[in-house]
DNA sequence: CGAATTTGACCTGCGC
DNA sequence: GCGCAGGTCAAATTCG
């Protein structure tokens, strides 16, 4: 498999309530979405000071229980050549998004955050099979994003994925951020129910030396709450 | 030849 | 109730 060790991943853990250090991990654009939002200002508690991981392997965690009902995400940063602008870009976005039409959230989990990069899509470690693709115009809904060269009524690609998986039901929307397309915004929907082919877990207070794809994420709450 | 992607059509939900 | 937009499906096409 092609699984290289790439030095320059970050790793970070977000979950319900919780707030990433964000220069740290040069994270400051995340959402964690658990039958509503979760806002990067909800709460100055730290993962490392609610709780360490209880059961967690020996090089980390993963089996990590939040305070609620579970929701934990772990995300695998990108290599350095990705950066991640504010958060409260992507919160109102999200907000919007929620909000106007009607992509609400109805219980599942839902992750998602925009990072800079050329490319769309990101190597998170899962095999995604593409599903659908949508032109989305310019209009007051959030999922607009302007085009260059095609004026104000610009078209957006939006790119639906599944992942691959037998009998995993996670989705993924790819979208170019509208306000600026040298950004991405990806959004999970839902939980993986099986290992990521590459996961590497570390230690929320360590650096890890190596994942091996970009973008990591897990879930350790039950699966059965957003089964679909 | 099989798997993955593309793409237009269709369905559903929400706002007006 | 109608129109619009988001989301999904499935046949056709492309690629390895």
């Amino acid at each position: 498999m092609d699984c290289p060790e790439n030095p320059n991943h970050y790793y970070s853990y977000f979950r319900e309530g919780f707030d990433p250090p964000a220069t740290e991990f040069q994270v400051s654009d995340y959402l964690v979405l658990d039958d509503g939002f979760v806002e990067d200002e909800s709460s100055s508690q730290s993962m490392a000071s609610s709780e360490q991981v209880p059961g967690g392997s020996p090089t980390g965690y993963s089996g990590a229980t939040s305070r609620n009902n579970g929701m934990q995400v772990i995300i695998t940063m990108p290599p350095l050549d990705y950066s991640i602008t504010t958060a409260s870009s992507l919160i109102s976005y999200l907000k919007c998004k929620n909000g106007v039409k009607k992509n609400k959230i109805e219980g599942g989990h839902r992750v998602a955050f925009r990072t800079k990069s050329e490319l769309e899509v990101m190597d998170d470690g899962f095999k995604w099979r593409k599903y659908g693709k949508k032109s989305v115009k310019n209009s007051p809904n959030p999922r607009q994003q302007l085009a260059p060269g095609s004026g104000s009524q610009a078209t957006a690609c939006v790119n639906y994925y599944k992942c691959s998986s037998g009998g995993c039901d996670v989705k993924k929307i790819v979208e170019r951020d509208r306000e600026d397309s040298t950004f991405v915004i990806t959004t999970y929907d839902g939980v993986h129910n099986h290992e990521s082919p590459c996961t590497v877990y570390y230690n929320y207070n360590q650096m890890p030396m190596a994942v091996p794809h970009a973008w990591t994420l897990q879930d350790s709450s039950p699966h059965s709450s957003s089964s679909s």
